[in-house]
DNA sequence: ATAGCTGCAAATGCTTTGCAAGGCC
DNA sequence: GGCCTTGCAAAGCATTTGCAGCTAT
């Protein structure tokens, strides 16, 4: 199976025009091989350092964005300070926890948006997207 | 009515505990008179130094996030690199053009949100936020 | 008088970039 | 070998902050 992820990602990469180096496909192990997350480029390099994984921050920066327009990715943008990035990449929204700072998805299903007018003349819509921010219960 | 408006304009600072300085009413002014819109900082700024008022683009900012949590205007992120606020804070929606950055509203009869699940236990929605992001058509 | 504002410049935090050294085909 | 990548450090941007001087009440 992660033989499968694997062979999947290499050939993902060279559709991309991307050659699976060391750091890209470390990265990307990291990314798809522990079900869907959110991260952002300092939580992916944290996460490399622990898995010993020596990748510069500028490399994961520009390796999130090169998989990102490679269609590996979905960057999303909640928070002015910081990008998002979600390995899933299927279409579905978000729940935003203002206090922590984290995000996690809600199924396409569950979020209906209708009645949306058309987009205006010379342009077509390219995403909707959906932030449901949540804050804590005061009691 | 540019009266009224300022009258309240001075009321609602009052409320937030804001003093009436010359470069807030100057700045809300700018903001409040001329029909909703949607400016970053740095527009503000400018529009500022257009009209003859001189502000630093510290206060700008300053006032901007002063107005907010006096409830005059509403934050918006779309766009990682930069904040925009809304003089509209009526329950809304945004297109967002891609091409050129700007922000125009939907009016929110035109875009329903329904079935959304629940908030997660502790939690409560602050705000459904929707953005249909715009690209020009290629042809 | 005095608590709150403003402006400037420096600092911050995330992200991008320039360029030499290294790696993939 | 040649071109793509990487890493480091420096640069870039939007935004925030520290602090001395100013202002509304």
């Amino acid at each position: 199976m992660s033989g499968r992820l694997y062979s999947h990602i290499l050939e993902r990469l060279r559709t991309g025009g991307l050659r699976p180096t060391r750091q890209r496909l470390a990265l990307a192990k990291l990314l798809f091989e522990n079900g869907n997350q959110h991260v952002t480029a300092e939580i992916l390099h944290d996460e490399a350092a622990t898995a010993n994984v020596r990748v510069s921050l500028a490399t994961v920066y520009n390796t999130l964005h090169q998989f990102t327009a490679a269609g590996l990715l979905r960057e999303i943008v909640v928070d002015g300070t910081r990008s998002y990035f979600d390995t899933n990449i299927d279409d579905h929204h978000h729940f935003f926890h203002e206090q922590s700072g984290t995000l996690s998805d809600i199924p396409a299903d569950h979020v209906v948006v209708s009645q949306l007018p058309p987009a205006p003349d010379g342009t077509s819509v390219s995403r909707v997207d959906v932030v449901v921010r949540l804050h804590k219960n005061r009691d």
